[in-house]
DNA sequence: CGACAGGTCGGTA
DNA sequence: TACCGACCTGTC
């Protein structure tokens, strides 16, 4: 990675916002967002970006966020970088409701994650980067995407290129994306960007419509089922009450709950977690 | 070297 | 509606 010829600016910090180093990693980087990569002196420390957003992000000794960018919009870069962390959302209400339940296990993992955080991605990217999640390793889709923002993305600074946008992958050759390393999700990721464009879908509906409604036109897309819809939902448009049922939450829920079957396991999460099944379902996902 | 992977799709019963 | 193999290809 090249980090030389970036200017980087001062570090700041985001009084509003803290973690612990675990949480941090977790939200950062265990399965959210692909595009964060860790520095290799500092643990609590990383690099990475969304939209053309390139910072820095590290932990202090008191555990807030400080963090440096690459840009010369300063109010605008930081007014992002609060939207991405979701800084108005206020978690005390929402851990003390999943508290509520009473579940053991929940709790547990309540308390041991007290600083987890869903990020609000940008909603496209999250299409693309679950598309190309499918039966692939976490290690693998980071290549992925690495590799789209290199090869069809636009240049940012140093290494670093935003992703492409539905345009410019409806339009590209496949085989441009198939050197992505994407294989049979190639062909998925740009009908999905053809299909959205030729909707003219407007993307931000998805964090108004009817849950149901906005899975419905997000599982009629190209390579997503009820899984990517739920974590582009959850990860890309803030809807808390998506569960995203893989593989690691069968197996967390067989464990917990005896529960193994996807749909019971949906029926069972909306019933018992509710508004904010999504942040339960983080919990769980952490705890695998 | 072979099985399997943050799943989805299309065909079958 | 529910189950199953195929799908690309890089890791483990």
């Amino acid at each position: 990675m090249n980090l030389q010829k970036i200017n980087w600016s001062e570090f700041q910090t985001l009084d509003s916002v803290y973690f612990t180093p675990t949480d941090f990693a977790e939200t950062l980087d265990g399965g959210q967002a692909f595009g964060w990569y860790r520095d290799d002196e500092n643990e609590n420390a990383y690099t990475g970006l969304f939209d053309s957003n390139l910072f820095k992000l590290r932990l202090n000794d008191s555990g807030n966020v400080e963090f440096a960018h690459a840009s010369k919009k300063h109010k605008i870069i930081i007014a992002s970088l609060k939207k991405y962390l979701d800084i108005e959302r206020d978690y005390d209400i929402l851990r003390k409701k999943l508290f509520k339940i009473r579940d053991t296990h929940l709790n547990k993992e309540l308390h041991s994650r007290p600083t987890l955080r869903i990020l609000n991605q940008p909603i496209n990217e999250t299409i693309i980067a679950f598309i190309c999640s499918s039966s692939k390793r976490i290690v693998q889709i980071k290549q992925c995407l690495w590799l789209l923002r290199k090869n069809l993305g636009s240049h940012i600074a140093g290494d670093f290129y935003s992703l492409p946008t539905f345009e410019k992958i409806a339009n590209a050759p496949l085989e441009k994306i198939l050197d992505c390393k994407l294989g049979f999700r190639a062909k998925y990721l740009q009908q999905s960007a053809q299909k959205i464009l030729n909707d003219s879908f407007d993307l931000n509906n998805l964090s108004s419509m009817p849950y149901l409604e906005a899975k419905k036109y997000l599982t009629g897309l190209s390579g997503i089922g009820d899984k990517i819809a739920d974590c582009i939902l959850l990860f890309g448009a803030q809807r808390f009450e998506a569960f995203p049922v893989d593989t690691w939450i069968i197996k967390s829920c067989e464990k917990l709950y005896g529960i193994s079957n996807p749909n019971q396991i949906r029926t069972f999460a909306k019933n018992h977690f509710g508004e904010y099944a999504g942040y339960a379902q983080q919990l769980l996902f952490a705890s695998s």
